[in-house]
DNA sequence: TACGGAAGTC
DNA sequence: GACTTCCGTA
């Protein structure tokens, strides 16, 4: 059936085997249809065609066919083998040609690259058969297989381009019996199979016939690659030692090794006759399928296994890395300590633009991207390197995930952002923390942002909405000193709504705790507060709070002006009680209601009757003076008589003229007594009280003036005292 | 005809 | 993982 010409494709026999596919242990399709392509009895079904690589499917239904008989798929049709096809797309393994009906193409430096990871791509220049097509038309340099590129120069695929005379005789029977696994005959025979061995012979067939396949062009054959010498090989992997299809026809010296090394599969990992010896197992096979690129193959010396090292660890980057670190740490806060294992690396200086960005942020937000970022700064400085490695590796998809967005790469700089100005200003925050936290425990209602100036409300807005950093940073920067202040200042005292506003005074916790009880202050316009009103008053409110107590009532009577009242009153003024009444308003007041006094205090001292004194019976007008007036009459009638007394007596030593005194006496103490009367509602006349209160102090008539002086005094002094009545 | 998602099989 | 099977879409 085949003719020794049709030996195409060196395909060595562990491409047939199931080991010879990376994960899986049946054929791949892709080695089926290189099988297919390399075998000229199917040349009507599927068979090369057109650029280098590119086949075309002629019989689409057969081809699933066999196929499915190599897979025990009786169910194969085209669609579904058409889906596998697509499949080696994103695998890069195979891609299709455009505009061509059921036409492919295959990328073979994925394949090589796949099944020989331990080949130097780097060096060879020299030329190895190009792509071309199924049929080779000429010489050897008509292959060249890097045009151009170098990086191309050493795939062992170009072998694949020719599917003629490329594969060995002994792969090709393997081959076959492998496409007849599942077979009932359909498929190819074992005939070859048994055929078999012959390597050497093949090669000299090969040479021989010129080459298999359409082209027949025996030029490739001759191609040999710079690199693979299989002297070289031997070299690697020990041993001089050919398996059957690689010593070259000519000798062991010439670069040019027979078709084998041509092939894209010179040398077979596997134990076995096509080379077994050469490779050890796990290296070709075990790699992944998935081509590196679909892109010419770009050196990579971290890959290649040739260099001795995977990766390249570079000290910068490993620098570089840390120092993010370092910078993630330090915006975490933790301690230096951590960067003593690394003297050598410079710890950022933690030193702030303008605003201190970073102050507001939560700390758990910092932490979260200072550790992202540095880490991924990191991560991104070995980037490079990995990156890399990762360019030049078979899968394209895993390859780079994230070829250039690492989300966190702000982070760095955020990272970088010195937090020291931050922090401080942080802390002289501190009160409206706290409070914010005890307004948390408290009922007090959280969202008062309404109100707020909106400095907090939009902050916290931006700072979800937006990156948190950015609001954050925005926040603090607007906000920064007084700002900072200012904001969280309104934010507490926010509370406006409905809520009792507390004053919250940063003296101590425990103050503050107290306050919280205490202070309601509600209703204050959160406007006309300051910070500074509030810091400042913040002590008197608290004094006032005390008292104040949680006498709603009181202090919502006062609203409006309440917290300005307080500030004054409790500011400005401790109650500059009338002079005289000191003593009085102090014993007094303090007892009493609380926020009453104040006001009532710098209004007028006298008022307070009114509150206090229990409406009279009489229900007159005047009737709550009546109590007071009394006083205030006897007082005067105390005062009149003692100059009456005087006078009279001045007089009355020479006359006795007593009677008249005592009538104009009662005149006057008439009109008082009206007046009380009026309020008492008591009759005219006299008011028992008073009487009695005037006849103690006019027992001692005959005083002089001094005495009545005296009892001037006390008498105002009592009246005082009384005041209440 | 080709593509690719989704779910399932081995 | 490498398909296989189905299916909707272009």
């Amino acid at each position: 059936m085949k003719t020794p010409g049709d030996s195409g494709f060196a395909f060595p026999e562990w491409a047939y085997k199931p080991e010879s596919s990376p994960g899986s242990r049946q054929i791949q399709l892709w080695h089926f249809i290189l099988e297919l392509l390399r075998k000229e009895e199917y040349h009507d079904v599927i068979a090369w065609q057109g650029d280098y690589g590119e086949f075309v499917i002629k019989d689409p239904d057969e081809v699933a066919r066999l196929w499915g008989a190599r897979k025990c798929k009786p169910q194969m049709n085209y669609d579904k083998l058409s889906r596998a096809l697509r499949y080696y797309y994103n695998k890069r393994i195979l891609h299709k040609t455009k505009g061509k009906r059921f036409t492919y193409k295959f990328n073979f430096n994925k394949l090589v690259l796949v099944n020989y990871p331990f080949i130097d791509m780097g060096s060879s220049g020299s030329s190895v058969p190009q792509s071309a097509p199924p049929v080779p038309t000429g010489a050897g340099t008509h292959f060249r297989f890097p045009p151009s590129t170098p990086s191309e120069v050493l795939s062992p695929n170009e072998d694949l381009r020719s599917p003629g005379g490329m594969f060995s005789s002994v792969a090709r029977r393997i081959g076959r019996g492998s496409v007849s696994d599942c077979s009932d005959g359909t498929s190819v025979n074992s005939e070859v199979e048994e055929g078999n061995t012959g390597v050497g012979e093949e090669r000299g067939e090969r040479g021989v016939s010129g080459g298999g396949g359409p082209g027949g062009g025996g030029g490739y054959r001759s191609i040999i690659h710079p690199r693979l010498s299989h002297e070289t090989l031997f070299r690697m992997y020990g041993g001089p030692g050919n398996p059957a299809g690689h010593h070259g026809s000519r000798g062991p010296t010439g670069h040019r090794i027979h078709q084998e090394p041509l092939s894209p599969f010179p040398v077979s990992p596997l134990p076995g006759p096509g080379g077994a010896n050469l490779l050890a197992p796990p290296l070709s096979p075990a790699l992944s399928m998935t081509p590196t690129s679909h892109l010419p193959y770009t050196p990579s010396p971290t890959l290649s296994p040739m260099l001795g090292s995977h990766f390249s660890f570079n000290p910068e980057d490993m620098k570089r890395y840390l120092q993010a670190h370092t910078q993630s740490v330090y915006n975490y806060g933790l301690s230096p300590r951590a960067f003593l294992q690394y003297p050598n690396i410079v710890i950022p200086q933690p030193h702030r633009p303008a605003a201190d960005k970073a102050a507001e942020r939560g700390a758990a937000e910092r932490a979260e991207r200072a550790a992202a970022g540095g880490e991924r700064g990191g991560d991104r400085h070995h980037h490079p390197s990995l990156a890399h490695s990762a360019h030049h590796h078979p899968r394209p998809h895993s390859a780079h995930p994230h070829p250039h967005s690492h989300p966190m790469h702000h982070s760095l700089h955020l990272g970088e952002e010195p937090p020291h100005m931050s922090p401080f200003k942080f802390k002289l925050q501190p009160p409206p923390l706290g409070r914010k936290q005890r307004e948390g425990q408290s009922q007090s209602k959280p969202r008062q942002s309404s109100l707020s100036s909106g400095s907090g409300s939009g902050s916290m807005s931006s700072t979800s909405g937006l990156g948190s950093s950015l609001s954050f940073g925005s926040d603090l920067s607007s906000a920064s000193g007084s700002g900072v202040i200012s904001a969280s200042s309104s934010t507490q005292s926010l509370n406006s709504a409905g809520l009792p506003k507390i004053k919250v005074e940063p003296i101590s916790d425990i103050e503050s705790e107290e306050e919280v009880e205490v202070t309601d202050i509600s209703d204050e316009d959160p406007d006309e507060r300051d910070e500074e009103f509030q810091l400042f008053s913040s002590r008197h409110l608290r004094a006032a709070e005390h008292h104040h107590l949680a006498n709603g009532s009181a202090t919502n009577q006062h609203q409006p002006h309440a917290d300005e009242d307080l500030d004054e009153d409790v500011f400005k003024a401790p109650a500059p009680p009338p002079p005289g009444l000191m003593p009085f308003f102090t014993s007094q007041h303090i007892h009493s209601n609380a926020l009453r006094p104040l006001p009532t205090l710098k209004s007028e001292p006298v008022e307070p009757g009114e509150s206090t004194t229990p409406p009279s019976q009489t229900g007159s007008a005047g009737a709550t003076q009546t109590k007071c007036i009394p006083l205030k009459l006897r007082f005067k009638r105390r005062w009149s008589e003692d100059q009456r007394m005087e006078a009279s007596q001045e007089e009355s030593d020479d006359k006795k003229v007593r009677p008249e005194e005592d009538r104009e006496r009662g005149r006057q103490s008439n009109g008082c007594t009206e007046m009380e009367e009026d309020g008492t509602g008591s009759g005219e006349g006299d008011s028992p009280p008073p009487l009695t209160y005037e006849g103690s102090l006019a027992t001692p008539l005959p005083s002089h003036r001094r005495v009545s002086a005296e009892l001037h005094r006390a008498t105002a002094q009592l009246s005082l005292e009384n005041k209440d009545c």
